[in-house]
DNA sequence: ATGCGTTTCAAACGTTTGTTTGGGAGGCAC
DNA sequence: GTGCCTCCCAAACAAACGTTTGAAACGCAT
């Protein structure tokens, strides 16, 4: 076992398979992904991955890592910087911050926010167990601040109801941007018009904002 | 090769075969669910997948049509009905026609509705070219006279803007009813509620109705 | 009973998988 | 130099995979 980060000099080993591993898994998913797919593209030793990370499920959970650690700081602020300013948080505004932290994270590169998506949807309909309770032990209060804010954004839904727009919220989010490149090829052939990511991230934020205030069911 | 019907009588080989197969499927993925596991599970030998469907791909695909072609049937028709009663179709009324479709293939089995979407999910994200194909060239044409149904009955909202509120949708559904048991028992546990199933579809299309109808974003 | 097509079976096939091994560079302390 | 620790590498490991095989068992018409 060694230190899982680069040493800060050029770009080390550990670095270059967290960043194949990252492009493959998003690409094929996780069973389908070999090692000896990540090490060979990446130019390193088939052994190097067991080495430094243990073994295939932990690479799985340092990808993750690399993701939602700087994505739940920076979403942990940008809470903490609501609930000073008390009372005055709109859903909208809830929202727009959620979107901002995951843009915020991966500098420069666009196209990491599809990978990001598109691992957390194979996380969720492929996780058995492991990653279920990696997610919840790391992220799970950073989450329960959130619905925290939320409840208090749209007070004319109750918690019960909220609980299951939110998820219904992340389904459309994850799910979506997961297959947002695909989706973009579609559009640009079926309506001759290139969409930018930021232009479907407002689409979906217009409609996230009106499903959770959507009419309530009669029952 | 042979033909891939049971012949009417008890159940045979084939069937039990799908049976486990779609379980298995929806509990772990195709990647991750081995011949071996659904064969002895099943309790049939080995070489019967490959005898009776030709190979593991192909019996993927036999899963699917099992759901899907009774699915688009009753979708067709009930299209074919709407269409006939022109003008007056509400988005509510779209909306339940397709849940309707969905829930009344799966006769007497309400938890085969879960199966059913979880399926669909794992298909979205794992398919890597054949099931993709095989959806669009078998089901493409019932889902183009759904989106006509739409635009109709919602035309304040144009086109392109369409065709990503319905990918939300979609991934709103699929997402929300792939997971829809373990989000019923955090319901249970959380809140000391029982939620139905059906309780979750209204809620569900409320949701989407909601973020159909929202407010074109700024842009 | 004979023959034929269909289905089942245990066994083996060749690959590919994740993981482990033992040795050998390279850098730093002493 | 000698030791020591970190890292890299080619090779091998055992296990699991999808698939194929050839023979046995069955159903059924003749």
């Amino acid at each position: 076992m060694a230190g899982t980060a680069g040493r800060g000099a050029e770009r080390g080993t550990v670095d270059r398979i967290l960043d194949t591993a990252e492009v493959l898994f998003a690409q094929k998913g996780f069973a389908e992904t070999s090692l000896r797919a990540i090490t060979s593209k990446a130019g390193v030793n088939l052994a190097a991955v067991n080495y430094h990370f243990g073994s295939k499920e932990a690479l799985i959970q340092a990808v993750f890592e690399r993701f939602l650690d700087p994505f739940c700081a920076r979403l942990d602020g940008l809470l903490t910087e609501l609930e000073s300013n008390s009372g005055s948080v709109t859903l909208e505004r809830l929202l727009a911050t959620l979107s901002q932290s995951a843009l915020a994270v991966q500098k420069g590169e666009p196209h990491r926010v599809a990978i990001f998506f598109r691992l957390s949807g194979l996380a969720y309909s492929q996780a058995q167990g492991h990653l279920r309770r990696f997610f919840r032990e790391h992220y799970g209060e950073v989450f329960r601040r959130f619905l925290e804010q939320l409840a208090l954004a749209v007070p004319e839904v109750p918690p019960m109801e909220m609980f299951w727009r939110v998820h219904f919220a992340l389904g459309a989010t994850i799910f979506t941007l997961s297959g947002m490149d695909p989706l973009r090829a579609i559009c640009r052939s079926d309506f001759a018009v290139e969409v930018l990511p930021q232009q479907v991230e407002e689409r979906l934020l217009a409609f996230l904002a009106g499903g959770i205030r959507a009419q309530l069911p009669a029952s």
